[in-house]
DNA sequence: ATTCGGTTTAACTGTTTGGTTAAACTTTTT
DNA sequence: AAAAAGTTTAACCAAACAGTTAAACCGAAT
């Protein structure tokens, strides 16, 4: 995959995310991502060969940009509950800081998943990492009595989901109850709170 | 709007239900439709006159499956540990076996969430809350040491995310971890129980 | 048997869509 | 300066698409 090298190709790049994240695959228009892009829509088959094709390199450094920063987060080597603190933190600021990311990812899991998980496994090896890293770190990691942690597969779930669902479900949460606003930075602050006393609850038993 | 009376309209739905949900909005065909539910494609035109029409038809019928089994797991006039044990065990069964509404629902919060939120605040109504009546039974009930329950909006989110997040998530799930499979009883069995650990952790302070 | 209303069909329509083409333009190389 | 390579344009293309049309068909009512 050649880098990025000049303006035209770039100008493509950012328009076709916006359209992509906002349209999604099927419903975006070639045309459109030509005229946010201010250039004539036979440029976008002159660099991008096809729609497709402009699809996956949107996707991929989309994909990208979220596992390398949730991966990141995961910061190996401090003790467990430093280090599970410190990936809900980060992890939680890297949603809230992407939410077209995030609805663009759950469109990709829809479809299948399939291109996801092979550019999340390269991640992994990259890192040294049989599988998911929260998970492993999670596998081998002790509670303040000693004792392995159970279920961490559990308890990996609902780390994830605790941090990602009010991003997910934020269109419809807010006109339900208007009270949550996930964007708001005193609701992510009571967030992390909450989920690191999740984790205390784990941890100290 | 009209009762479905007839083998035709009926087998529109079910042929346009596969397809949305396959497919959604944008990239489902009429054609497609037609074809599955064994018919000429006018008469979508003519039992539903357009594509926009058809799909909030199904969107509309759809979501009312989740809502209304949503809505009634939360069993009103129990005792509050019992009601959640009860709301989670009946949600996670309804989850778990409409994957595909699931998604699709997602796609639909993904669109802005508007219709959506205007059936759900139709059925709060219809049982008579104001918002959403789990969130409101936590903001009513009361710890073991008769405390109110702290941040009832942060455990209700809590326990949305670990009762759907595995359920969205699936499929780069069971390709990243094999292992975790959201389909499988035990999976479901143990996933209620994690969950409900979590609320006792909550209820018992 | 005929008429009427409802349903279904096959063909058609106009627009949109992703993609192609060849010429014009611009930049780089010789 | 001319040639070559790269970029951009406007026009074009065939297929796909949602939707329309009018006739044929069918069952019920008279």
């Amino acid at each position: 995959m050649p880098e990025l090298q000049n303006e035209t190709e770039q100008q493509i790049i950012e328009a076709a995310t916006d359209v992509f994240l906002e349209k999604g695959k099927s419903g975006a228009r070639m045309q459109e991502i030509a005229d946010r892009a201010g250039i004539n829509k036979a440029l976008l088959h002159y660099y991008f060969r096809s729609k497709i094709l402009l699809y996956q390199r949107v996707f991929a450094s989309q994909a990208k940009i979220l596992f390398s920063g949730m991966l990141e987060a995961m910061v190996v080597g401090q003790d467990l509950r430093s280090g599970l603190y410190g990936f809900v933190d980060r992890y939680m600021d890297i949603v809230a800081g992407n939410p077209r990311l995030i609805s663009f990812i759950m469109w990709e899991i829809r479809e299948g998943g399939e291109e996801m998980s092979r550019i999340l496994k390269e991640k992994f090896q990259e890192m040294g990492f049989q599988s998911v890293p929260l998970l492993e770190v999670l596998r081998t990691g002790k509670t303040t009595s000693g004792n392995p942690i159970p279920n961490p597969e559990q308890f990996f779930l609902s780390l994830m989901g605790m941090c990602i669902y009010p991003f997910i479900a934020r269109p419809l949460l807010t006109r339900v109850v208007p009270e949550l606003r996930p964007e708001d930075p005193d609701f992510l602050t009571a967030r992390k709170q909450h989920i690191m006393a999740f984790i205390d609850t784990y941890l100290d038993r």
